[in-house]
RNA sequence: CGGGAUGUAGCGCAGCUCGGUAGCGCGCUUCGUUCGGGACGAAGAGGCCGAAGGUUCAAAUCCUUUCAUCCCGACCA
């Protein structure tokens, strides 16, 4: 950036939020630890938000909403919850000029008050399941915090399941994390790590959490999406019981996923550059931003309408457009500014490009810039984003793969994740021995991923054999 | 809550050692020339130096207190 700060640099966390802030995708509000989301990066969000909530359909689920101030007793019923959210909540003591009899907290997520609705809703096994999903935003009152990645306020889904048996919910759950690596991979073009929790890393409140683990360009691992098997934790907690079909009465089995606004976070971490963010365009508020070059206004006039003829046809074909027309910043200076908002494709338009009928194509990802017929742009360029948003993920796999190490002790352990970077390893410890190798080396078990190859090995830390594999990292 | 630092124009900073009535860069306004990789010139606007108190003829500068923010830890999507 200006700075000479690059995203490999040690200054990862300055570049960042230079990046945030000169990208125009966010601001600090005057509420500490939150931040306002301006409209280029609400757009980002909306586009996540579109495609999420198009597979959430295609799947079976519903939208719904429950509200944000919930009854502070209810974040009591279930033991863990409460002990994981007790320290983060913000509490609401006063209403209409009064003091409350009972406090209400604002919802750091919606278990409690979705799962004492469905009590109400559930009573046979005919009414399961019921697959419903909530956009929200949700407080959580964290210690430290960084735009996207952790804000007091952030915005999210959270789907909350309700089923019949365990094994239906425990495929629910499956499918949601799923669905999640789907979508970093093919829209995000960011890989990720499917797996499940350690004990000590687990939701409050879940039998078993799975997660997606993205590396960041600076080789830190980022927890891009989470979705619990629930067991009848929260049923037995607000007492929903449904009759089954041997005429029992049978605790229900719940499922909850959810990902956040920290995926704005996740793909400036994951793709940007020294010049600003690269955008897959997939999610890319624009897909091609046009830049108008001209003296006088008769080259104005040529050049607007050559324009025209161009975005025309853009529409036509679906893509996500701009034409760039402040007209007291010169081209060079558009060049630089949708460079660090991390726009896909960039077409200059000037008069000879009129003249020739041809006109500049630049693609930010690659750097490249060529000479190409209108034409020949038009007919390629559905295949150019195709291209880009593939050779995206394939970079980051790469990059995924060099920083990847598989380690036999606990010096290759530091030696893999000091700075940065995945190792993978035979695990057979304990909980308590996983909380001493964070205490030492600050890198976590960031999960157990799905994919095992179930040869024996022996564990990096108590030199036991074992089948189980495991991926650490220092983490965000 | 522990450790470190910083508060001076919208943003980024200098000035403080050695007190003398506030400066630089970017941005902003107007006009002109520019416009194919962050344009240039000229003329302008903008700050009771975080707050309170003290020392002094005189405080951005020295002393005391206080508030706020940022960074590093513990917490976490």
């Amino acid at each position: 950036m200006s700075k000479g700060v690059t995203p490999q640099s040690q200054d990862f966390a300055k570049w960042y939020t230079d990046v945030v802030q000169k990208a125009e995708l966010a601001d600090y509000s005057p509420v500490k630890g939150s931040m306002v989301i301006r409209p280029y990066g609400y757009a980002i969000w909306e586009n996540i938000k579109e495609n999420l909530d198009r597979m959430f359909k295609e799947t079976g689920h519903v939208n719904a909403y429950f509200p944000m101030l919930i009854p502070e007793s209810f974040l009591k019923k279930e033991a863990e919850h409460v002990e994981g959210f007790a320290p983060e909540l913000a509490v609401v003591t006063h209403g209409g000029g009064k003091k409350l009899e009972e406090p209400l907290v604002i919802r750091p997520t919606s278990e409690t008050i979705i799962w004492y609705m469905y009590k109400k809703w559930i009573n046979s096994y005919r009414d399961l399941p019921i697959l419903i999903n909530q956009w929200a935003n949700v407080v959580r009152w964290e210690m430290r915090t960084r735009m996207f990645l952790r804000t007091t306020e952030f915005l999210w889904q959270e789907g909350h399941t309700a089923h019949a048996t365990k094994e239906e919910a425990i495929e629910e759950s499956h499918k949601m994390i799923g669905i999640y690596s789907d979508f970093a991979e093919n829209y995000m073009a960011m890989p990720v790590i499917v797996g499940t929790k350690t004990e000590n890393e687990k939701f409050a409140g879940a039998v078993d959490s799975f997660t997606i683990e993205a590396m960041m360009a600076d080789k830190r691992a980022l927890q891009s999406g989470t979705s619990h098997y629930l067991g009848q934790n929260f049923a037995k907690a607000f007492d929903v019981m449904f009759q089954n079909e041997k005429n029992e009465q049978e605790y229900v089995y719940a499922s909850s996923w959810g990902v956040s606004t920290r995926l704005v976070g996740a793909l400036i971490m994951a793709h940007g550059d020294d010049k600003g963010l690269i955008l897959p365009p997939k999610l890319a508020p624009y897909q091609v931003v046009v830049v108008p070059i001209y003296r006088d206004d008769e080259a104005k006039t040529a050049v607007m309408n050559y324009i025209n003829g161009i975005t025309e046809n853009l529409k036509s074909q679906g893509i996500r457009y701009h034409v760039d027309i402040r007209e007291t910043l010169s081209p060079g200076f558009k060049f630089n500014d949708w460079e660090m908002k991390g726009v896909p494709l960039r077409i200059e338009v000037g008069p000879r490009d009129v003249k020739g009928g041809n006109l500049v194509c630049a693609k930010r990802f690659t750097g490249e810039k060529v000479v190409l017929s209108k034409n020949e742009f038009l007919n390629g360029i559905s295949n150019m984003l195709d291209d880009i948003q593939a050779k995206m993920l394939e970079g980051r796999k790469a990059f995924r793969k060099e920083n990847t190490t598989d380690i036999n002790s606990y010096d290759e352990l530091i030696a893999a994740t000091s700075n940065g970077g995945f190792a993978k390893a035979y695990w057979d410890g304990s909980s308590d021995e996983e909380k001493r190798i964070q205490e030492e080396t600050k890198a976590t078990i960031r999960c157990i991923p799905f994919e095992q190859s179930g040869d024996e090995g022996t564990c990096f830390y108590t030199g036991r054999k074992t089948t189980k594999q495991v991926i650490l990292a220092k983490s965000y």
